[in-house]
RNA sequence: GGCCCCGUGGUCAAGCGGUUAAGACAUCGCCCUUUCACGGCGGAGACAUGGGUUCGAUUCCCGUCGGGGUCACCA
């Protein structure tokens, strides 16, 4: 008997390797195309590094003209959520990153590499494993998960390297009859590489992000297809990327050091082997330690946090791309509006170690995100976020031409308004625009410097009587004002009252916080004049009479 | 513990043997002829540590310390 023998026993119904290696043609692509991939468990949640790992991968696939693709890895039944593909593909199109070739729901999928999900693959893999078994490169091994405990514990016990190699590897050089008597006998087993490596040689390896990487080869009989008959991540990533195609692989760095392993995989199967870029996580700070952005921990881990808190999509992604090139920045300054399609990501120029998450840094880059929508845009994408989040902005929301007007207050010019960082800022950012909202609470007057009654009902009553008149422009608007202050007692200009404070009881500021904060309530907000005119006449005057009211 | 990677202000980070050690976010102050949000100007704030190599080390080498990753029939 003979290792032939021996395989068309274990795989009686696997076809030739040759069968595979013709279906999927090699990529017509033009020179220099990159295929990229996301290969996710179907777990349903996409990571925050996850989402950073598709930005790069499919921003590289896209500069180089070639593909981005998605596979399914569920290889392992217990990982698998039910919706899992939904859930993945959701997230992708939240942000804008959907693939190119792939499962297209739970079930559909396009693009002509696939089965796109690696269960469907399983004849696949077996004929691949076959090959390796006819030529002994791997082998039945019929050890227990019992037995292998028991080896771990010795091993660790005795302090040497834990694992299933060398002499260890106890299945490892039964001859063929002996294998196939077990396996007659019932035996249950699962199918090992026969690792050649050997642990005291290096192996060089040039990682496209990492830099030169040097590893001890890899010497352990690793399993390749699981007694459940599936393969297990490293046969199949060998596998499918070969056959699909793939020609970078960009993956999260805690791939690192299995690619000693990966390598020798791609080898043995006489595969060309992908170059890796391995990408360092992106780490949150816990009592003054660093640890991985962690999904059961930290809200900000999942990538539909962003979407529920209404951050819009490219804020994230641009932060990504901070973090991802430290030139980003600086591009970004050079062309404020340029789409992000056009800046050119470099992989050597990414970061080694882990970056700490930071949420300011995000808002912040969303802030101006948002600046630069019209109002028209801000309207779309907060009523959209609305309708999902946030029912009471979503009735706000439902005159679009005020809520137009209201949107509009200080946006559109060269400095426009920064105040909103998402959407979930909107409905307390403008609330007190509408008359149904500000009436329909309690109104708290924070009144500051002045803050005496009569002196605040007398302010608001002399603007009305003598000065308010809503077709006035603003600079007649804003002399006005200051003709009240001087009425009422306060300096009308601040720098005068500023060289001379004793003169005055408080200055033109300190009157217009009084008229602010009766129209409002609040003591902070974006232009008055604009807000009274998008208010109009009868609710300005109705907000002033009723802050009166109020005093009594 | 073995193996691998990393260590510049609070954070993200330029830097590649000689620099007043960039920039951004955050922070503080001033200005922007009324608040806030912007914007402008300015301040404070860093090369983990000990040895080498060198005329000269943030930069190169070694140790120490610190951080991270990985050692499954999980991905």
């Amino acid at each position: 008997m003979d290792y032939k023998e021996l395989a068309d026993k274990i795989f009686p119904n696997a076809k030739e390797i040759t069968y595979y290696e013709e279906k999927y043609k090699k990529r017509d692509l033009p020179e220099g195309a990159i295929v990229t991939r996301y290969a996710p468990s179907p777990t349903g949640f996409v990571h925050l590094g996850s989402l950073y790992q598709v930005v790069i991968a499919k921003k590289v696939a896209k500069q180089t003209n070639g593909v981005f693709f998605l596979r399914i890895e569920d290889t392992d039944q217990k990982r698998e959520v039910e919706n899992g593909v939904t859930g993945i593909l959701q997230s992708l199109k939240d942000f804008g990153l959907e693939p190119d070739e792939g499962m297209t729901d739970e079930i559909h999928e396009k693009g002509n590499y696939g089965p796109y999900k690696q269960s469907l693959r399983k004849d696949i893999y077996e004929a691949y494993a076959k090959y390796l078994l006819e030529q002994g490169k791997a082998y039945p091994c019929f050890a227990t998960p019992e037995e292998l405990e028991e080896m771990r514990q010795k091993q660790e016990a005795a302090k040497i390297r834990p694992g299933y190699y060398g002499v260890w590897a106890k299945y490892r050089n039964l001859s063929v009859e002996e294998a196939a008597e077990k396996i007659d006998k019932g035996e249950s087993y699962i199918i090992r590489l026969k690792s050649p490596g050997r642990e005291d040689r290096k192996i060089k390896h040039h990682d496209l992000i990492k830099g030169n990487v040097d590893f001890p080869e890899n010497d352990q009989d690793i399993v390749l297809i699981k007694a459940d008959g599936l393969p297990t991540y490293h046969f199949a990533h060998a596998v499918d990327d070969h056959l699909m195609g793939t020609t970078h692989v960009i993956r999260g760095d805690e791939w690192l050091s299995s690619v000693p392993l990966h390598l020798q995989l791609f080898q043995m199967l006489g595969f060309k082997a992908p170059k890796y870029a391995h990408i360092a996580p992106i780490m949150k700070e816990e009592d003054g330690g660093k640890r991985k952005l962690s999904k059961r921990k930290d809200p900000e881990a999942a990538v539909s946090y962003y979407t529920e808190m209404g951050i819009p999509k490219e804020a994230v992604i641009e932060y990504l791309l901070n973090i991802a090139n430290s030139n980003f920045e600086a591009w970004r300054k050079q062309n404020p509006d340029a789409s992000l399609d056009d800046f050119e990501l470099q992989l050597n120029k990414m970061s080694v170690s882990g970056a700490l998450f930071d949420i300011v840094k995000i808002l912040d880059i969303a802030k101006t995100v948002i600046s630069k929508y019209t109002a028209e845009h801000i309207y779309e994408e907060a009523y959209r976020w609305a309708e999902n989040y946030d029912e009471e902005l979503k009735n706000l929301l439902q005159d679009k031409a005020y809520a137009l007007k209201v949107f509009g207050i200080e946006r559109g010019n060269v400095k426009p308004r920064k105040d909103i960082s998402k959407w979930s800022d909107v409905k307390e950012n403008i609330e007190y625009m509408y008359d149904s909202e500000f009436f329909g609470r309690k109104i708290e007057y924070p009144y500051q410097k002045i803050a005496d009654p009569e002196k605040v009902k007398e302010i608001l009553q002399k603007y009305i009587q003598n000065y308010y008149v809503p077709e006035d422009d603003k600079q007649t608007w804003f002399d006005k004002i200051k003709d009240l202050a001087e009425e009422t007692g306060f300096a009308r200009e601040v720098k005068e009252w500023k060289k001379e404070p004793e003169k005055w009881p408080g200055h033109v500021g300190d009157v217009s916080t009084v008229i602010r904060v009766a129209l409002t309530g609040r003591t902070n907000t974006p232009d008055m004049y604009e807000i009274m005119q998008v208010l109009g006449k009868e609710s300005v005057i109705k907000r002033l009479e009723k802050a009166q009211e109020f005093l009594k």
